[in-house]
DNA sequence: TTGAACAGGATTGCATACAATTTCATCGTT
DNA sequence: AACGATGAAATTGTATGCAATCCTGTTCAA
């Protein structure tokens, strides 16, 4: 694990721990790829995994609904979520609204003990990147994801963390459907490009290395690969 | 009513017909002020109301503490949200990154139909300012705010139009707390600058009547007036 | 072989029961 | 009168039961 795993649970305010933590375990669980899109999540097979009733299963499922990781429909239950290619690109298109002006929000707010935090977390990109096996693979998707989520965290807007936290997690699932590259975590040197850019304070040039990132990002995309979608979905019912 | 309603309860998807009924009514009772910011929502109270369940009740409850409209502390249960200056000052925010990318995309897409249902808006709005009485001045808040739902729906992006959804929903809330002037509701002139720019595809103006906009709303009001906050919240527990 | 009909099992939707916690009024003490 | 303790009522958290729905495999007829 990396010294960021503590930091990102940014939990909104701990309300209802063991769906939390329910939740959690999902999230992370779908953003490292070791459930599908389209996989089906049991009521009751996940409150014995967790020893929890349904009643709390029910709870955590709906938190993941909401923020589109989940698909819940009436009376045939819960599904890790299977963007369409019109639903990822508005994902991209979102990111391109929201992040390049967090960028720019980091960019003033950035501290050193944040640089170091940042440059850590390269330091960790690059070792899970080099690493072999689907663990490492994993680990390398999730921490990917979670520079993204640092840079929320220092722009200091919790709505805005929060929304971040959405698109990166369904930008994930996007990049399992629709990924070429195996690679797929994003062109590795970007992320230290972003890094440069915020530690010159150059919030302007920030925001436009971003912009450049996650282009490159959708570019890896291929829609047309429908992934092996759950047919169900695959004909939009 | 105006002919909006019909259009604008744009929900994710119907998968939980009566809870998401539950949360349309409360969503709109905030909105409309019929409901303060600190009010406790008791489950068996509002089950009652609706004649269903207390499961029911809290999948909607649950719902709206998601979109922030609702506050749910463990043990003590659910709150009508009381927004922070701080919390007011982010929600706006995230209102400028967002609003002007919308306006400019709305620019682009909009439509002969849409600008005649832009139009139809605003005289309704004019209308209701003229009416006197708290029914129409409630309408009138929540014109005011569908106004801008409106334009997030052109923009054709459900992920932005639910966060605008969010954000209009709990700038109202604002807005009643720490609103001065007690006409609150935008300047109204505004609206109908933002509608010129668009039916002149001029989408970088409607973002800068946008931007403008928004810095007016947020200027009519004033942080120190910590409303008559419920106490627990007025000592930030 | 294909397709419709149907039964049994599995799974969800919702209501309800019970335990845990908080709230509130009362009472006694200083 | 002010304060803290105490217990009952109210409210929430969670588990569980039942009805409704969906899924699956089988049978039977075309």
């Amino acid at each position: 694990m990396n010294q960021a795993d503590g930091a990102l649970p940014v939990r909104d305010d701990v309300q209802d721990d063991r769906a939390q933590a329910i939740r959690d375990a999902l999230h992370n669980a779908i953003v490292e790829r070791r459930l599908s899109p389209g996989a089906k999540l049991v009521e009751t097979e996940v409150g014995e995994l967790f020893d929890v009733s349904r009643t709390v299963v029910r709870a955590s499922l709906q938190m993941l609904a909401f923020e589109g990781l989940v698909k819940i429909e009436r009376n045939r239950g819960a599904f890790v979520a299977h963007p369409t290619p019109d639903e990822a690109r508005q994902i991209f298109e979102s990111r391109r609204v929201i992040e390049p002006e967090i960028a720019e929000r980091a960019a003033e707010r950035m501290t050193e003990a944040d640089i170091r935090l940042f440059q850590a977390h390269l330091k960790d990109e690059e070792r899970l990147l080099a690493e072999r096996g689907p663990n490492a693979r994993r680990a390398a998707i999730k921490a990917s994801g979670d520079y993204h989520l640092m840079l929320a965290s220092v722009a200091a807007n919790r709505i805005l963390e929060r929304f971040m936290r959405e698109l990166v997690a369904r930008s994930s699932l996007v990049i399992a459907l629709y990924g070429q590259s195996g690679a797929s975590s994003c062109a590795r040197s970007e992320h230290a490009d972003i890094l440069d850019a915020l530690v010159a304070r150059d919030g302007k040039r920030a925001a436009e290395v971003i912009r450049n990132h996650i282009d490159h990002i959708e570019e890896d995309l291929d829609y047309k690969l429908a992934g092996n979608a759950p047919l169900r979905q695959a004909l939009c019912l």
